[in-house]
DNA sequence: CTTGATTTCAAACAACTGTTTGATACAATC
DNA sequence: GATTGTATCAAACAGTTGTTTGAAATCAAG
């Protein structure tokens, strides 16, 4: 028996994955799981326990995929923090949107905006290290910031790339249809990176935030 | 009748708001809401129709809210650009994410990430023209750049300011207590508006993306 | 007070939920 | 071939859901 054959609780988890990433818990029915799934009703309950226990187990696939779809790039010490920086957006862009993800990145972000008790740990795990790397992006690009500064700008560009995953439904109806249509990935991270980079090179410049009023 | 007595539609309303807020859509119970407003549970689809429709008025109820107690402000035409944008900022963190708010910012953002087919109308009607008066800012400040510019300068400023409505789950996962405890409106407002002024000071300076790699 | 419409209420409704059951089929082991 | 443990299945289970019903209560005129 082969890790990926296509046994019924594959198969299941992947239906699950898919309705609950279109539903949301509540809204999915292990009836649907099932008959997608081509199983039983009562196999959900057979392998998983029940539907709290398969619903952990799709967020766990749904990331574990994402990341070994894109994973983040291991540096050598002679790249650039600017690089890095580039490369951080845009395989974080990549993992939220992208073309043929499905349903994985819908999951994860539903999960995200409403954390199951459960799945709080989980999602705390899997983001708490990438928040890491990007301060230790950040402390080389702008070394006289403080912690709580460091903080807040990488949630300033988290908050960019995490924007086009959440806000997605409603950026649509705010632009044309021909210059949604050209929102690429690509695009989307050279402008995040380009409106980041010159704020922090502003920043490591001047040494002080800028003057307003 | 005044408008705002305690009648029975009214308690159903604001009962449902809270409940909604706190389950979304399917999670929440016409039984629970009833059980709140303290009244009977044919209330719901006497005074309503049926459940939607009581969530629908309950998004309406809770946009309308936030818009009267954060409202855009009037510029004159002595304000500067980089003035208005930091007003703009502050006005929508402050509704995304008031300490006093309730349930009313929790609802709307629910809305966001998954809308209603139903509700999208209402968010598109509500949410273009702010866009439309962000882009105006953003036409003054960086005067060069073309429309697509502009819109995804827009969504990064709004994705900043959003994020901390969104991620508020996982932000508070990432940071200390204590540091958590200091994000105040005027404080991530602040950072927002200095992070991104920086980058459209030196976008208006440059006339071009700063080079990379 | 009487009338007539509006609102409230307890009770029941039909439909659907996740879950359990016990029989059946299947494979491997002795 | 008998036995054992696993997997699948149709059927039923108990509970909850949104909604409906028809009678009682309430209220505003005439």
């Amino acid at each position: 028996m082969s890790t990926d054959a296509d046994t019924t609780p594959q198969r299941i988890i992947e239906a699950a994955g898919e309705i609950f990433a279109a539903k949301g818990f509540e809204a999915a029915t292990v009836r649907e799981i099932c008959t997608r799934a081509e199983a039983n009703i009562a196999a959900v309950n057979y392998h998983f326990g029940d539907k709290q226990r398969l619903y952990i187990e799709a967020v766990k696939r749904a990331h574990h995929g994402r990341e070994l779809l894109f994973p983040m790039p291991e540096w050598g010490p002679e790249v650039t923090a600017e690089t890095k920086l580039a490369d951080f957006i845009l395989t974080l862009l990549k993992r939220m949107t992208s073309p043929d993800s499905g349903w994985e990145g819908e999951l994860m972000s539903r999960e995200i905006a409403r954390p199951t008790e459960a799945c709080a740990e989980l999602a705390r795990e899997s983001i708490r290290p990438h928040f890491a790397v990007l301060n230790e992006i950040l402390a080389e690009l702008i070394p006289a910031a403080d912690q709580l500064e460091r903080h807040l700008t990488a949630f300033s560009i988290v908050g960019q790339c995490l924007h086009y995953k959440f806000a997605d439904p409603v950026i649509r109806q705010l632009v044309s249809a021909e210059e949604y249509e050209g929102y690429h990935v690509e695009l989307l991270a050279q402008h995040i990176t380009d409106f980041s980079l010159r704020s922090l090179r502003a920043r490591a410049d001047n040494h002080k935030p800028p003057a307003r009023r």
